[in-house]
DNA sequence: GATAAAGTTTCCAGTAGAGGGAGAGTCAAG
DNA sequence: CTTGACTCTCCCTCTACTGGAAACTTTATC
């Protein structure tokens, strides 16, 4: 099938698929008189798997990673589990910091009245050195 | 004073300070001789500011607006208010897409048995078309 | 005063993960 | 046969920097 196929399929934006083919993510075939980019369904699947993997944070050498292991049918589930877990656990990570600073600018937030004068404790605790 | 001070003091790296002084977020004073760029005080509490800023998650051109803010006496709190209440609530989206990724993603972590067969319910739902 | 080391300058390139658009070739319908 | 819809490659743009090279200035050492 011709990209505008597999994007519907898949998705995800034509821009998107031809990056993907670009940098060895998900590589169709060519016919060669054409140029045209030729996707089977199994091209397909890997860029739904791609856009799902996306989808969860996964940079895209780590889909690469793991198209690898959704290729290979001697993995041990293991090598996708530790993928994963590290993904999850920079998730936390995130969810820690979104939680500080969430708390920090909310605190602030508050505290300023949002009138028409110019007393504002944000601006005065952004100006603070620390 | 010169670059190296102003970056120890606003705790910036020289790359980062020459870069706002490009983009017109800071830009200090040039000696006309030396081409050396002249910091001053109020240049070095613009930098902390923004730098502050950049770490509540602000973008630069938020920053640029910010700064505006700080400088401009005649300002309402509310104008300050405005802005941080739309990156809080940024925030508050970004805590939710990210819970949801983690409940999702810890739940796939959990049913894998990340042992050394190949059956992955990770993989078979990243591989799931919806 | 000479020289070496450190600091500063501009400019160019690159990062992730695409999106936008130009200009040219290809294909299907009327 | 032509028109419009697709597709191709190529280059530029975005964010917010970071790194490096080559040239210049300042500072420290001898």
């Amino acid at each position: 099938m011709k990209i505008s196929e597999a994007t519907k399929q898949a998705k995800l934006s034509t821009k998107t698929v031809r990056y993907y083919a670009d940098i060895g993510l998900v590589v169709p075939d060519v016919r060669a008189e054409t140029k045209y980019r030729d996707y089977d369904h199994t091209h397909v699947q890997k860029l739904i798997f791609a856009r799902r993997a996306r989808e969860f944070g996964f940079s895209i050498e780590e889909c690469r990673d793991l198209l690898n292991l959704y290729q290979n049918t001697n993995r041990s589930s293991s090598d996708v589990k530790r993928l994963a877990s590290a993904r999850l656990a920079d998730i936390e990570k995130k969810q820690q910091e979104l939680q500080c600073l969430h708390d920090e600018l909310s605190h602030l937030v508050k505290s300023c009245k949002g009138d028409e004068r110019p007393d504002c404790p944000i601006i005065s605790n952004l100006a603070k050195s620390l």
